[in-house]
DNA sequence: TAACACAAAGTTTTT
DNA sequence: CTTTGTGTTA
């Protein structure tokens, strides 16, 4: 058995901030860690030391992310650290998926039956059209910002009735109109959105002094990663469950705060501070990233920002090289530019293509990267893109799975009842829903009812009951045994296969496609496997079905690529990443100060996402600008970004900047050498 | 049910 | 100027 380094060993390895951070265990701890500054070996080292020093028991932890993939990795890296059975219990995951595991564990105090299902955004917009059409015709555009707004009350913990009262103007009393009403019919339909993962959990500690004792004697200390992206929400839930006790650490930045558009709130910051006044907060200025350089470039970009807590980072890696500014004629010339720039760095620094990474501020500024550099046959790996989930067999294969689990998830029915073909066209189905709203059961069970022949002609009875027969079916075989083998043959006796051939251009498409719903039923296995070794209860494959509808397991393949290749990320993508050589193209305004951040006055926002970008650097940083670019079938002036102009002159190495500024800056430059060589004769 | 035509928009995105 | 989505028609 190999020895790993001891917890001693493992703090003796930490600087003296993050030591202290690791170590702080009395009360409320706010650690401030600015990029590159080694807060996730805090966060597990701080997990470890809990448990190895403390003797606290790793059940009681719960370690709370963002993403899954930090999750994972977060899990990965404690495992590594601890001994055995120590962490067997600990909780690291997502907020929703804590959420997700108080709603399992409260479904009756919540008023939920058992088996509800997990609406995902496109459910989701599925019930808001049904309720908002029912009202006049409404197009997918007010459908969308009814979402929006929907999600925006549950992050900011606003419930119907408050946001009925509320409503300052005619759409936004509408919407919350449809707002109350969406929220009755997520219950009757015993589902839940992504957003009620924390929603529900909130209101019901809240609201439940029982239910509340019961979670705070399950999770003595939580650690919160990423704090600065914390909702309104998503607070409420850390604040509820360490209240009196104060035992939690929070890890953020506010500088990269990038998310605010979607619901984060960086002021929870300060008003943890307000919240919780004995609050010890730590700052980690040290980098092990980046370069004197391009630290001082972020920390005077970010200057211009007002700050509640200064931080200034500094690093022993060296001054490294100054950052370079390339002025391009055109789009064209920028992306041609960039290309061939990595193409003859690799040789030049014997680096490798995963060295690199460009980042921009809109997917569609990859395009004409992505030619270039096939153009000059460099490999590259785009971020973005369309996800394995919005793929339509894995929805075909996801819906079967939800119904399975769940019959009365009526959106999973609809979705797959005739895929493949069963002949059961709009016409039935409209009949069928009439009489399930009729009975108030669910179109699943309606087709089990015997009053059902009364509306529908005896063939359209039997091509449904033949479908719910065989959903039974599999359903005992689950129940009995093997419910992963069960579902395998499931796919396989309806041959959904023959479906994806009948329905594909060409046959290797349907392939692929089919190999992607394996993949998913593999993925669903290994979960479920995985699962068995640690988890407290007994893990069924509902939740191994819901963890997949929380998207979750998902990107394993993209993380198990390790090819090497250049990396195309916008930067909110890059959050968390670094390399050593960045390229940060289209610093322009309206492009880098968004023009729509521009009109909505949150510069701000934006230069932290500059900062962002900046900061994930390790040696050297390029930014390039075009001085026109087309849009909208026109071609477009630009003017440089103002975050240029904000960052240190002396580091930049400007290249193709207009004829008139440059002359001159040699010319300031030669006059004062020149000065100097007088000063220096004397 | 599939193909075509026309219109409209045109950041960032995780769960 | 794209792409994307919607709606109509055969």
């Amino acid at each position: 058995m190999s020895t790993s380094p001891s917890i001693r060993q493992r703090l003796a390895k930490l600087n003296p901030r993050q030591q202290e951070a690791a170590r702080y265990i009395d009360g409320p701890c706010l650690v401030l860690a600015g990029a590159g500054s080694g807060k996730t070996s805090v966060i597990t080292t701080k997990i470890a030391y809990l448990i190895q020093e403390c003797g606290m028991s790793a059940r009681k932890i719960a370690a709370v992310t963002f993403t899954n993939k930090a999750a994972r990795e977060m899990k990965e890296r404690v495992g590594e650290m601890l001994q055995g059975r120590e962490g067997h219990g600990l909780t690291v995951s997502t907020f929703h998926t804590l959420g997700l595991n108080i709603i399992r564990g409260e479904l009756k105090t919540l008023g939920y039956k058992p088996g509800f299902s997990l609406f995902d955004p496109e459910d989701a917009k599925a019930l808001l059209r049904d309720l908002m059409q029912k009202e006049a015709d409404t197009d997918a555009e007010q459908i969308n910002a009814v979402q929006g707004q929907i999600s925006q009350w549950k992050n900011d913990l606003v419930l119907p009735g408050q946001a009925i009262s509320h409503a300052a103007d005619e759409d936004t009393q509408y919407a919350a109109r449809v707002y109350e009403a969406y929220s009755r019919h997520l219950k009757a339909y015993n589902a839940v959105d992504f957003d009620d993962l924390i929603l529900l959990p909130v209101v019901l500690l809240r609201d439940n002094p029982d239910a509340l004792a019961r979670w705070r004697r399950k999770i003595q200390y939580m650690l919160v990663d990423e704090y600065q992206d914390t909702n309104v929400s998503q607070y409420q839930l850390v604040k509820l469950l360490m209240a009196e006790r104060a035992t939690f650490t929070v890890v953020g930045d506010d500088d990269q705060s990038i998310y605010a558009w979607r619901g984060a709130r960086p002021e929870n910051l300060v008003t943890l501070g307000e919240d919780f006044p004995r609050l010890n907060v730590i700052k980690l200025e040290q980098n092990y990233r980046s370069t004197g350089t391009i630290l001082r470039a972020a920390n005077t970009l970010i200057g211009n920002n007002p700050h509640v807590y200064e931080k200034t980072l500094w690093s022993e890696m060296g001054q490294g090289d100054a950052i370079r500014v390339i002025v391009n004629r055109h789009e064209e010339a920028e992306a041609e530019r960039v290309a061939s720039e990595i193409l003859t760095r690799r040789i030049k620094e014997r680096a490798e293509w995963r060295d690199f990474a460009v980042l921009y501020r809109g997917n569609f500024q990859a395009r004409l990267l992505e030619l270039k550099l096939q153009h000059y046959q460099i490999p590259y790996k785009l971020s973005g893109g369309t996800s394995f989930f919005s793929r339509n067999e894995i929805k075909d294969a996801m819906a079967y799975l939800r119904l399975l689990i769940n019959p009365g998830d009526d959106n999973a029915f609809l979705r797959i009842v005739n895929v493949p073909r069963r002949e059961v066209g709009p016409g039935t189905l409209e009949k069928l829903a009439n009489y399930a709203t009729e009975r108030q059961v669910s179109l699943f069970a309606a087709c089990h009812e015997i009053g059902l022949e009364q509306v529908l002609p005896t063939r359209a009875v039997e091509r449904l009951s033949r479908f719910t027969h065989f959903i039974d079916g599999v359903r005992r075989r689950m129940d009995q045994g093997d419910a992963i083998a069960a579902i395998r043959d499931m796919l396989r006796e309806m041959d959904y296969e023959a479906w994806l051939f009948q329905n594909a251009s060409a046959p290797t498409i349907a392939e692929r496609r089919m190999a992607n719903v394996w993949t998913l039923i593999d993925q669903l296995e290994k979960s479920m496997q995985r699962d068995d070794d640690d988890a407290d209860e007994t893990d069924d494959v509902e939740s191994a079905i819901s963890r997949l509808v929380l998207r979750d397991i998902l990107e394993q393949q993209a993380e198990e690529d390790d090819s090497d290749r250049v990396q195309l990320l916008t930067m909110h993508a890059s959050k968390g990443l670094e390399f050593p050589h960045v390229y940060l193209m289209g610093l322009e305004e309206e492009l880098l100060p968004h023009r729509n951040a521009i009109e909505a006055g949150t510069i701000e926002e934006e230069r932290r996402l500059a900062y962002v970008g900046i900061t994930r650097a390790r040696r050297t940083l390029t930014l390039t600008l075009a001085r026109q670019r087309k849009a909208y079938g026109e071609l477009l002036d630009c003017t440089p970004s103002r975050f240029l102009e904000e960052l240190p002159p002396d580091d930049l190495e400007w290249e193709g900047r207009a004829d008139k500024e440059d002359p001159e800056k040699k010319q300031a430059r030669g006059k004062d050498a020149i000065a100097g060589l007088r000063s220096l004769l004397g």
